[in-house]
DNA sequence: AATGAATGAGCTTTCATTCAT
DNA sequence: CATGAATGAAAGCTCATTCAT
């Protein structure tokens, strides 16, 4: 038990640690977070900080991983198989929803990110690509979408999607985004893609 | 006549800095080119920069400015009143490909940027949207487009674009996105909108 | 017995302390071994080296003053009184030979030590300046040897020795110092030493 | 002129931390000089030390460098060729001798500097040993010396002196060791190695 | 106007030491 | 007795900004 409680406290320490990080990177992004806004933000000593990660890019390779995997694995059992292209829409925005503003932090600066930060955010992708291609796949053999390649029309929606988010400030200064305009969104991109013959 | 050749020595050497850092900002992006840097590629001194600007961010606006101007004014010209929907994107992605990486550096990192520059882009935005917009009214009204708002229209056409230029790495490693997708853009891009009753 | 066998087992677990900061000294040398390497190495957790010994400096007082202590009893033991000054350099250098490593690292390091761990080091030059003297002092007697002060002949043999062995990497580089050299060091020291007069 | 005045400034400040940097070196050793150490005793802040230095190491190697070839030359033009034995070692103290605190923190530390100051202190010893070996090399010829390999002579000399150095503290608490003892180290190395034939 | 030496706040990282469990 | 999480004082280094020349 002893064992227990000391193993405890170092997880919850950490878990500590990683939270904050999420929250300072929801809001101030990846790139203005420092150590000692964490450790701070955390009530812990700025050393202690080194007591559970070897650096500060090991720390947002771990944060990213953590809530990256969140996001996929809240997409994945939305997004499960045999469903439409709408459901898969809803699914993926409804992964993001929940963490709009560190996905956004993500969009924004995945790109001057440590690479295995980078990484996550790719398989990210990778994963929402999948199931999108499978309902497209299914729904263009039904006859239901115009034929243009898969890619583009993932790559479109994809765009839609980030520069929605890239500007969050204009288009929902608050924040929120997705809950503003997610069924615009999937609406009218689905209006776009209904094949003419369907009509 | 000495006054006016200090004056021209200092518009000249201003210009000077102005070029350089461009140059910089498009090889390196924004953020990680360092004062000194420009300076060294100027071939100027480092103190010197703060005599045309009064710090770093200026520099950034007032190139931004610049540059962005230049890009808006292109994009103008080509996408006279009168054009086609076609032509109004051709005219956009012309007026972007001359600066490619210097807009692509914009793409990726105009929000950790100082505010003066992110209005600069924002402005630089509604300009193209004023053209795309005009463009889509009429296309709208021949009955060519399929009823959708235009600002969603743009905001897809936008992020389209965007999402290429920010994976310019993965879609086109030596750079050049525009010229490798620009078409096949702009083709599947229409090919979406065009109206289902004018098939 | 309770208290028995828990100062038994603290005991042992000092003694192992003592054994791996000897080895690790040994490798790294002094200054750049960490008390976590040391704690690692013995398989104890870092916390248990502070429990046996107040701070790093103590530990490597005791470690020194321990290792030492062993050199100077073999020395002690082989150079027994009546010998020869010949044999009296043979048992310094057999009691260095099984230590070298460490011996080298007190040789270049002694100086940047906590006073307690010089103190040591100076006490054991002491020990072989001993039976160093009294070996010189025979033979001098006997006219064997060129009447010089026996402190410089001494600090002449120890220099001489310290200097191959803080430059082993030059002199051999695979470490064993003694071994390659001791005889001839010996040997020509002794050639030196020897009275003119005797040839 | 103007020109020749900011240079000056540079190059009196450089200077300063070189000197500075000699002075504390010399009396702290060079692995327990901070650069704030360094910085604060010249009157600079911190940060002016990395204008003239990209690193401590830098810093180091460039005051070794300037130092150690001082006593090389001081060596050099002492020790010039046709000189007798006594000649050159009187020549090699006479080098240290002005600057002997800080050979006797090379002699004492030089094995845990960066790569460049090592290397400068092999060059100096090499620059030694050349004058050493041609006037050993005289001597042996006429029969004054013993004949023992030269290199032996060498290092036994090195060591001799080295190891009075290294131990300041015990051989001449205040300092000046050469001083105290230069002469009678040179009498009775000499005195060892006078060949028993020119008796 | 141009220079560039000097500044110092700010950052990440290391590691001996403490102490509650 | 042993543990190991937490601490925080240092340290090296970067770079935008200032200002005397």
């Amino acid at each position: 038990m002893k064992k227990t409680s000391r193993q405890l406290q170092k997880e919850q320490t950490k878990e500590l640690l990683i939270k904050t990080a999420f929250k300072l990177f929801s809001e101030r992004g990846f790139l203005s977070t420092r150590i000692s806004d964490i450790a701070g933000a955390a009530g812990v000593s700025h050393g202690t900080v080194f007591v559970h990660f070897p650096s500060l890019d090991a720390l947002m390779a771990e944060v990213i991983e953590v809530y990256v995997g969140k996001i996929a694995q809240r997409t994945h059992e939305l997004a499960d198989s045999g469903k439409t292209l709408r459901e898969v829409l809803c699914a993926h925005l409804n992964g993001i929803q929940e963490y709009e503003p560190f996905y956004t932090a993500l969009v924004t600066e995945n790109r001057q990110l440590p690479p295995p930060a980078r990484d996550a955010w790719v398989t990210l992708q990778s994963v929402i690509s999948l199931h999108f291609s499978r309902a497209v796949q299914r729904e263009t053999e039904a006859g239901k979408i115009i034929p243009i390649p898969t890619s583009l029309l993932f790559n479109m929606w994809l765009g839609l999607v980030h520069h929605y988010l890239a500007n969050t400030d204009l288009f929902a200064p608050g924040g929120k985004v997705i809950e503003r305009y997610g069924e615009t969104l999937i609406d009218n991109y689905l209006k776009l893609l209904a094949s003419k013959g369907a009509e």
